[in-house]
This record gives C-alpha cells, structure tokens and sequence, in this order.
DNA sequence: CTTGACCTTGACGTAACGTCAACCTGTAGC
DNA sequence: GCTACAGGTTGACGTTACGTCAAGGTCAAG
C-alpha cells in the first residue's frame, strides 16, 4: 500500500505520514530501496488511529512515541492520562472566565449608546504577596503615613515592589475609611503585631489607569462605576489602588495609578450562560 | 522608564516587548540614538494591559494590532468578539469530549485485572457523505449482493469511497437482520428509490480494527462489548462496519475491518462528572 | 513516446516568544 | 582612572506539527 493510499484511508496528509516516519512514531513496513517509495501495511491503521487518538487527548507527538515505544505499566499510563485530565480540566475552567469576559465586553458594546468605555480593562490578575497595615481613617491623606509606618518597620530590603491599597470602606459610605495598604513582597516574610502578611487572591478585575494628578482620580472611579453598572458583574471584594509610578516632587514624573474592581458574574448571568450551553 | 522596569511593571518579559515593537504593536515611546536604548512611557502601561487583554481572548498579535491601529467601529468590534466566543465556545465543548474519552480510559485502566483492551480505540469520526440500501436479510452474507445491487444502480463514476455498513439489528436479536450497507461519497449525489443519500454523522465511537478473515470478526465484537459493559459508555446507534481494505482472491491481501460502536456517556457518568466539576 | 498521476527530498513558513551568544553602556565603589 | 557588574543591544536558532512550494524521479495507461 503506497502512502497516497494509506493517507487516504487514514485521514491525514502525505506531509504528516512522512513526518510521523523521520519523527519515529510510524515508520512504513518497508521502503522500496531502487525508488524510496514508502509501503504501508493495512495493519498500521490502527496504529495511526491510536496515535491521532492519543494526540487528541492532548499529548505531544514526543510524549505518544515514548509512550508506545516503551511499554507503560498501567499505573505510568494512568498517571498521563491524569495529568491530561488536569490540564484540560483547567483550560476548561479559564475558557469558561474567558468566554464570561467576552461576553461582558459585548455587553458593554451593546450598551454603547452612551459612548462606551474602551479604556476599561476586564483581566485576570496574579495572586501577589504583600504585607500590609490596616486602619481606620478619617481622610485619604492618612494613607501616607501609613506606608511610611510599613516602610520604616519593614526596612527597605524586603519592600522592593510597588504601593498599593485595599479601600474596604470609603468615604461615602460612612464616617471612617477603612484603609489596608500593601508593599508587594517577592517572598513571603514573617511580620509580627499590626503588619499582617498573605497572599492577594488571584481575581477576576475590571480595572482602569489613570495618568496625573491624584485631584482627578475620582473620575477614573465613576468611569469604572458607570461600566460596572451597565455591565452584568457586580463587585465582590474590596477596590484595590496600584501606584504603578507615583509622582516625586522635582522629577518630572506623572504617576500611574490602576483602580481595580474586583468582579465576579451577577447571578442572572450565570443562569443565562447556563441555559444557553445546555 | 527603560525596558527592565517597564517589562518588570506590565509582567513580562524583555523579549515580549521587543517583539511587540517589532510587530508594530507597541513601540517604545522614544530609543536613544545614540545607544539604541528603548526608553517607555509609564501610560504605555494601559496599551500593554490592553494588548494582554485582547490576547487573553485568544486574538492572534496580527488581530490585536489591526484592531487598535483602525479604530473599528463597534459593529466590526462586536463581529471579532462574536467570532471569538463562538470559538471558545466549540472548543469547551471539545475539551469536554475528550475529557470524556480520558475518563474511560482511566476507568479501563482501573479494570485492568482483566488485562484491559488496549487495541480499542475511544475517537470522534467525521461526517461523511454515504449512499445507503436497506434492506432485512436472512446471513450476513447477504450483504454482498446488496452492495453490488448499489453498485451497479450507481455507476463506478460516484462510488469511489470504501464500503461500510450499519447493522440496526442483528442475528442474535431477532430471525431477521436489519442491514444498510453503505459507500462512502466524496461529494452528495442525487438518488432514487430505494437507495438514500445523507451524511452518516459525527460519533464518538469505541472501535476496533480487525485484520484478517471475516470468520474471526466476532471475537473482535466480543472485545469491543466487553470493553462497553466495563465502561461509563452505552451505545447509542447501529453499529459501524468500515471495510478499510478488502482481500481479493488471488492477491495476498488481507483485509482490514473496522467495527465501530456509537457511543455516549451512561447518564450516571454524566452526573458524576457534574458534580465533580462544581 | 507522451501524458499525467504519484512519489521523492529539501527548504522555508507558521505564532509568540525562550534562550543563548557576543558585545556595548551606565553607574557605583575603590 | 579603573574595574565590576547590572542592564542594554542585535542576531541567530529552537520550539510544534505540520502546510506549502519547488525541482525532479517513477509508474501505468494510451
């Protein structure tokens, strides 16, 4: 059986057969030494069908040829099998966040009557470690003080990432602000009394930069909170603020804020995504 | 801002922002003449998040770059999106399929004291044009003569496909044998009569490739059936019979047979694997 | 003998970077 | 002024699983 015939049969292309020869996956039964015409037996079909199969399933054409070619105790084989498990399973729950995250930006694309908000991001965010002070304070300047507070007693070699801030509570909604800021850590340190270290959850974020100024920060929050409501996430965690760059005096340096809305799906929204998979 | 901080503020690597330059995607705001050093303007922050966010999607850099360099429209905009969660949505469905097929191999593999049957094949067929006679018949070998009775109502010019055939009933189900032979087509023809057209469509099938003489194809039905009373599957179609290669008197050809069962998951499987996704 | 289908090897392209190698720059400490 | 050394540069090659030529040899039919 020559390989436009085996091709033909198995569903693949003459480029892959070839490959999967020189790859040493499935060599032809014989290869005509006057002409270098490769021959295929019909019994090799069922080898190229258990490799399209394995490679289905997600191993790499490395990972199959080992598997075949040195024969697997079942407990080695179940041990791919679930590591393939593992990982699809995973790519499944993130294409469920992504899918979700597209959907919220077709929302916002059908609400654009009223101008949009392009500069609205949607993302996934790393889970960081941080240390952290938490206060109550009467007005947002406190929080200075409360970095330098962390700073002095952190000392300066373990705080080398940026400022950030958790606003539990913020000025509308009482008269405290609760206020937690963070120092991100490279490695988790051991911190004693009121500094508390842990690791900021990964989690889903609408969030938005805003350049200059602190004075016009409020503005980046009603562009977030205009998008929040027209979107169908709903907050689920304290807003956090990243000073990216932040702003010396002489330098002529803007500072770069990220206000982050912590987002999961509203209800209704999940049922609605429900429905329409099924 | 030079490239090491701004690589290390936006999460990535030094290579990920000169490649992105170089793709036109985001170039630095300004590079030093004299030492061709990139120099980053910290608002680039926001086209870099923005740039990972579109990727995160799944668009391709070409996509994203196109898509910031026109300002697209919102209905073009909502077209990429639309395209995007209609991707993700097939491929979740995919991803479940073959999450699927790995459950059963690992629930073989648990079986294994009856020394498995690695020889089955677990796979998704294609659809694929077939002309099709039914008929009830008394022997198997009856079939013969019905494949060449379509034969011959076809013409050689259309029939250029394998045989195949699917069994509705067999002998050990009832006196007679409910039998519709088919060949495979390469485009849709138009029939008459008694014989149909129509696609044979998409399965997950549990198969087996049998060499050799008809005289010994039950024992391979004997294997696959074992294999499907150990597994979370039912069947849920006529059995397949693919005749891959067929032995000529005369030629030492053995033939090559594929018998396919159509299966899905037993409900009991389904409902497990719901709750240990929740 | 020609034609056309089929086969060969070899080379390059794909996407989004990772990973060297070889070399240049800027700053800090002595 | 010299020397480290951290940080920058370009350039080239590797990754996966093939697709897509190009240039040329082989085989069966008419």
């Amino acid at each position: 059986m020559r390989i436009g015939d085996f091709a033909r049969l198995g569903n693949v292309s003459l480029r892959t057969l070839r490959f999967y020869g020189q790859a040493g996956l499935l060599r032809p039964a014989n290869v005509n030494p006057d002409n270098g015409y490769r021959h295929y037996d019909p019994r090799q079909l069922a080898q190229l069908h258990q490799i399209r199969m394995f490679q289905e399933m997600g191993l790499t054409l490395l990972e199959i040829r080992e598997l075949l070619r040195r024969r697997l105790t079942a407990a080695e084989l179940r041990e791919v099998f679930r590591q393939r498990r593992a990982a699809l399973g995973k790519r499944m729950q993130e294409d469920a966040g992504r899918l979700a995250r597209i959907d919220a930006r077709l929302r916002a694309l059908e609400g654009e009557r009223y101008g949009a908000s392009p500069e609205v991001l949607l993302r996934q965010t790393h889970p960081v470690w941080v240390v952290s002070l938490r206060e109550k304070i009467h007005r947002y300047e406190e929080a200075e003080e409360m970095f330098e507070e962390v700073e002095r007693r952190m000392g300066a070699a373990h705080v080398s990432g940026e400022r950030a801030a958790l606003w539990h509570s913020c000025a509308n909604e009482g008269p405290m602000i609760d206020c937690e800021v963070l120092r991100f850590l490279k490695q988790p340190v051991s911190t004693r009394g009121t500094l508390r270290t842990f690791q900021l959850p990964a989690a889903t974020v609408a969030s938005v930069f805003h350049f200059g100024s602190d004075r016009t920060l409020e503005d980046s929050y009603r562009t977030l909170a205009a998008w929040l409501t027209s979107s169908q996430f709903r907050l689920c965690g304290p807003k956090r603020e990243i000073y990216w760059v932040e702003a010396r005096s002489g330098a002529e340096v803007e500072s770069v804020t990220e206000i982050q809305f912590p987002v999961v799906q509203a209800r209704d929204a999940k049922r609605a995504l429900r429905i329409r998979a099924a």
